[in-house]
DNA sequence: GCGAACTTTCAGAAGATTCTGAAAGTTCGC
DNA sequence: GCGAACTTTCAGAATCTTCTGAAAGTTCGC
């Protein structure tokens, strides 16, 4: 291509592939996917970067990435890799160009899943743990306290957050385990069950 | 010093109400409670706040909240009114009191239900919202567009995120819908059949 | 209607998080 | 081993969020 004509800035590359409402639209998805994240406690520029190669759906490169976006290399450099750590951004080598390329999950159960897997671990199991220290410290304390009453009705409390927490904990073990499509399984059982 | 004085600063006031374990572990509990709020988006002296009325189970006043965990009596006083209308705390009239107590839902699923309902109406609906319009004008633009091809994969891309985040929404209609109980009993059903 | 008791509001301060960009690091072909 | 191409790191800047505290608002008994 651009075969001939010497140097014809815009229109030689007939760039039917980004005619406005496209763009637009992508546009309006990477910024609500962003604004969900940052409520939730995820970076708006890393939920922005997931959003634009989930919708791009093609493996993009830092420098793209860069463009689209308007944010800094180091930006996209940390964030890619945390993506990719939580394993919803996979690293593209493309033939011919030294340049990595980062390609989002395109199933969204599994995506989904990944993002349920992250978080638990990150988030969920620290907890937990400190929850089990918490309850035997108090489970010792019963006895010996100078209150039991007061002892016993904290404990219990402490038990029952434990007890919900620890269910969900195994129950998400099962849907995001193996497979990947545990997630929409799952949902789909209990759309039909209830 | 001051040891024979007619105020003997500690000892006078024998508090067994707070034989320093059950502090302490209600203080751990707390700080917990509160790093899980932050890392999910909810300030942290917000979830601390609801952390010590479900620990305490009993109704506390600004005041004793401020004491507590040394916070200023205009957050303490904004955040009980969020915490009231996510639903898990109850404001409490005692008798022969004027000031206001807080009390914290004691019941675990229903505090759970609660919480993933108001983060459902606030995060989650809105976000269907913007992706119901941004796929019908996709839809639209399928016809009209350049490159077909192009716009019919991203119309895709838009629907299956949306198919799959409106299951969830309407399943968790149905977990959290009357009663309270639903997400319990879900999560029993999900683990035996599973 | 007045004052005391209590609560809410909100502008600005304090604090936390996220982002930038340039320098250091890595990798690769030759 | 050298230089070009590319990536990572991280100190400090920019930004965003949360918190404080004092003033304004409300409610209630009298």
């Amino acid at each position: 291509m651009a075969s001939e004509g010497p140097i014809s800035p815009a229109e030689d590359k007939v760039r039917e592939e980004s005619p406005d409402e496209l763009r637009r639209s992508k546009e309006a998805f990477i910024s609500h996917w962003g604004e969900m994240g940052s409520s939730w406690g995820v970076p708006r520029s890393m939920a922005e970067i997931h959003a634009l190669l989930f919708i791009e759906g093609r493996p993009l490169c830092a420098d793209e990435i860069m463009d689209r976006l308007q944010v800094s290399r180091g930006n996209v450099s940390t964030t890619l890799r945390q993506l990719a750590d939580w394993g919803i951004v996979t690293r593209v080598r493309l033939r011919g160009d030294r340049k990595d390329h980062f390609q989002a999950e395109q199933d969204v159960w599994t995506l989904l899943s990944l993002i349920v897997r992250a978080r638990k671990r990150r988030e969920l199991e620290p907890l937990l743990a400190a929850l089990d220290d918490a309850s035997s410290i108090a489970r010792e304390d019963v006895a010996s306290a100078a209150d039991p009453r007061a002892a016993k009705e904290h404990l219990a409390r402490l038990e029952s957050m434990q007890d919900a927490l620890k269910r969900l904990d195994r129950l998400s073990d099962r849907f995001i385990g193996r497979g990947g499509k545990g997630l929409d399984v799952a949902v789909r059982l209990l759309t039909s069950l209830l």
